[in-house]
DNA sequence: GTCTATACGAAGATAGAC
DNA sequence: GTCTATCTTCGTATAGAC
């Protein structure tokens, strides 16, 4: 298949960089955990490393979008409960070895462009998230920062949670986090 | 002084890791930064970068937790606010360019050790955090994982808001925050 | 589309002089 | 306590053959 080992690197990428953060995800790494040609490297990313990682980026954003879009139309609460659900996931599938890939870039980007990336991710989470909670029953007016919330404490309890290596500070976000959205859907009945 | 250039390494790496990542507080960076001389690594480092990196995780948490201590003895959603400021002076006194220095090295880390100093800091604060909003009138009960929302959203928000380049986003979770934390403090009077 | 070879720089680390 | 020099490894990137 023509994009086979390509679309295998961008995947190892995306894992590499939740796993080891934006160095870790060097040409060689991902070489080596893909079974990727080295030879293939520039044939496929001729803008090198920053394309590769701008496209696991995209990958990254998409999952999460996708995940989302699955639960349009249900309520507030568990709007929030999958999105939380979806980071739950990343930490216990991988031992607690893997995080944010955009928040790995985020933190570690010396290129302006590639923050640039992974703000626009944010955004996109942002404006579905926005959205859903709306549609579940959150008053608009609040819906988008709880959406910013949500966001932002997802983000940093996976971070904290890989540090300990448990789960349950995690959790205990995560409970608080869908209270305050049900709490907040209440109010408008 | 005899320890002057030592500290200035270790406060100029602690600047770096919250602006550029692990990767980015190389012992050029640092030394370029701080003016230390070059000779002068190993002398006071012998265990090398980790050390270094260490010794500015340790610094991180003095910083938070000193800031912290000011204000016990305030009531909860003071204690909150006092938090989130912290996060926020860091944002816009670096004009968006840096972050959380322990973040930075839990999501980049490829030694266990250093984890672990990245986790027993989380720790710190979540103690001081959890003891803080319960003297400010959380019930204890709660003040655990009220404390566990406030690291993760912070830390989240500051990462949402670097990668965006403004502060919108973090103060809408910030004023989400405040509000939880002072509807806990009015359940218990 | 994939290969080998190679250039170039940066990083961590060590040795030994001063 | 600081200096210079050097070593090794690794990462990115390019050239040119197959």
């Amino acid at each position: 298949m023509v994009t086979e080992t390509r679309e295998k690197m961008v995947r190892t990428a995306a894992l590499l960089l939740a796993k080891r953060g934006l160095q870790g995800a060097s040409f060689s790494e991902v070489l080596a955990a893909s079974g990727a040609p080295r030879g293939s490297i520039y044939h496929h990313f001729p803008e090198g490393k920053d394309q590769l990682v701008a496209e696991a980026l995209a990958l990254a954003q998409a999952r999460a979008m996708d995940e989302l879009e699955r639960h349009r139309g249900e309520s507030a609460p568990d709007v929030a409960r999958a999105f939380v659900q979806l980071w739950r996931d990343v930490l216990l599938a991988s031992d607690f070895s893997a995080g944010c890939a955009v928040v790995a870039v985020t933190v570690a980007a010396d290129a302006e462009p590639l923050v640039e990336k992974a703000a626009a991710v944010f955004r996109e989470w942002q404006g579905i998230l926005t959205d859903l909670l709306a549609t579940g029953g959150v008053p608009s007016a609040r819906a988008a920062s709880l959406a910013s919330l949500l966001i932002a404490a997802s983000e940093g309890a996976v971070i904290v949670a890989r540090a300990e290596g448990a789960i349950d500070r995690f959790d205990a976000v995560a409970e608080e986090l869908v209270e305050v959205v049900a709490a907040a859907g209440e109010v408008s009945g």
